[in-house]
DNA sequence: ATGAAAGCGCTAACAG
DNA sequence: CTGTTAGCGCTTTCAT
């Protein structure tokens, strides 16, 4: 038996006797048809098992029911937060969601052409990239619409939240604690994506012990590639640091984790001798007692989401600008340092390590 | 100035001096147009900036250049993981990807009855879900190609791992090392959903250990609900035992981890006093140094996704079955059991905690 | 090689 | 309230 043949609208108008503009109407919920009729359309929507083409009602429409979301190495943890957030809104506004992974300029420009070639996504939301003014010009004309998602535009929507707040806060949790060393480390932001975030941090950690008196010691703040084991070795070679810092600040959960384990591996326990602050607040954080910077992952996604859908809807969002709340959560990695380098390092002993 | 009106197939006919049907010859680069004529409509195409409006195309066609993913938990690392594995191919070949995730049985349905009502994707792969003969059927004759990864059905293509075998892999690794008493802790498989991996991977630890000739202790085998947090109680409790295990095998990375943060917060040196080996091998594990057992979780997307691919292009695909290799991969997590516990257990001495 | 015309399946404006 | 009709923008025979 070969594959049926699609049944159309108009053998469900022939079915209960009724114009196909009827039963458009009774699909879309339209108000102004008798309820016999609809009954009768319903019923032999149900016999014939007719499933209207969403393709084709689309097509009608002028625009597409789905929407894009452009975000740079899916595989994340804080990203996929993110997503995830995002797909929930969309999908109970009856939008199919199409993930687009990006993870180079050339993948994002690719996918961003294709995007405002126009009639594929209605919308898209856009995560923690940072896009050219000409293609936000292309996405325009395109009459698509965007959101952004930890990132920030000029005339575009956005949901973010305050970095350099963030590594402040995590920085005056530490010192709050009664550190004094405490060491930065951050990559240096993704091959050409420009992503600025690690950098916003590390500026409030420079503010947090600047507002606290305390000296930055270059040789704590450490930035280098994003490639996995990076920042293990940089605490491993910070630990080993004739005057060790005692708590280090982690530009994100996978680089705290990463830490934390490298601490394990060098015989120092955390927090008794190191203490580790990381920011994200990603599902892996909890499970192993990260203290971290918590920022609204899931709920940044949701909001975007959320107003692209207004947008779509004809609505108009303002202000432009949403910051998402930042909170340190603190967990079993962080406490007040050893003793005796907590007094060394108020009273100002020991500026160079003993001979 | 308002949004200029879309720029269509017509235009670039009219401007260029030949009819629609060439125009549409050259986007899908038919051999047979000649070179001239290729050129002048090229030309027109950039001089008006037109934009092929994929939704029109796909109407046309019958058949939208769009694949559905269901997976479950969309945030879990080795679902996104098999994620991007399908999103990388399937963008290779100009396909959108339509990702749905699902949480409750509810939702599943849901899903797939929206695919199965058809002209949303031409195609859906569906991973590590279960799904009912009559959801078969109803995407069969919904003429939506199917694929699964991790989760098999008689008569469908699937991607899947021998976890039984993997089971046994993890145990005996452990066996090896010289470990007595292993325990296991595993979830009980997600609401709903039917998840079987866990109980496979829990009948391969039972099968290792009846290899080696040794007893099943039923004290160390856990399973318990999913949530966060529960895995590393369990470890909590299993390491307070009067006689505790020297390794722990987990049934998943992720609760591995909680195991070794758990260990840590008891005080417990992993290797040390404790072995830890997980099952998936995470981008994470990596980044602890947790031992596991290694499966393709990447590939098994990207083949699914290669798989359907070739469907949708009117291929077969046979076998039906494709299995993936499964490894054990040591890192810092396992080691030879404490000197006196593994003489001890080997010897059979000391069956109750001393007094 | 290329133009003309007939759909793809549905929505929406327009009469009744 | 409901039937009719004209597209939405492209692909695809079918002639030429």
């Amino acid at each position: 038996m070969a594959v049926s043949k699609r049944v159309r609208i108009t053998d469900v108008a022939a079915r209960a006797g009724v114009g196909v503009g009827t039963v458009s109407r009774v699909l879309n919920g339209s108000p102004q048809v008798r309820e016999g009729t609809r009954a009768r359309v319903l019923e032999a929507i149900e016999q014939i098992r007719y499933r209207p083409s969403r393709l084709a009602a689309d097509l009608s429409r002028g625009s597409p029911a789905s929407v894009a979301i452009v975000v740079p190495f899916l595989t994340r943890p804080s990203v996929v937060a993110r997503l995830a957030g995002v797909i929930e809104v969309l999908d109970a506004d009856g939008y199919d969601t199409i993930v687009c992974n990006v993870e180079t300029p050339a993948q994002r420009d690719r996918q961003i052409r294709m995007l405002a070639a126009g009639h594929r996504a209605a919308g898209v939301v856009v995560i923690s990239l940072r896009l050219s003014a000409a293609q936000f010009a292309e996405l325009a004309d395109a009459g698509v619409h965007l959101v952004l998602v930890d990132v920030q535009h000029r005339g575009v929507p956005h949901i973010v939240v305050d970095d350099v707040h963030g590594g402040m806060l995590a920085t005056s949790h530490l010192i709050g604690l009664g550190h004094g060393r405490i060491a930065f480390i951050g990559d240096t932001g993704d091959a050409g994506l420009g992503f600025s975030s690690t950098s916003d941090r590390l500026r409030g950690y420079r503010r947090a012990l600047a507002m606290a008196g305390a000296p930055v010691d270059p040789a704590l703040v450490c930035r280098g590639p994003s490639g996995a084991g990076v920042a293990a070795d940089t605490a491993l070679r910070l630990l080993r640091l004739p005057e060790p810092p005692t708590a280090i600040f982690a530009a994100s959960d996978a680089q705290a984790i990463e830490v934390l384990s490298a601490a394990e591996a060098a015989g120092r326990p955390v927090p008794g001798e190191l203490s580790v602050i990381g920011f994200d607040d990603i599902e892996m954080a909890a499970l192993v007692g990260l203290s971290t910077v918590r920022q609204p992952l899931r709920e940044s996604g949701a909001h975007g989401a959320a107003r692209l859908c207004t947008l779509l809807h004809g609505g108009s969002v303002r202000p432009l600008r949403e910051t998402l709340p930042l909170e340190v959560v603190a967990r079993r990695s962080t406490s007040a340092p050893p003793r005796a380098v907590a007094i060394a390092a108020v009273s100002g002993v020991r500026k160079r390590a003993p001979p």
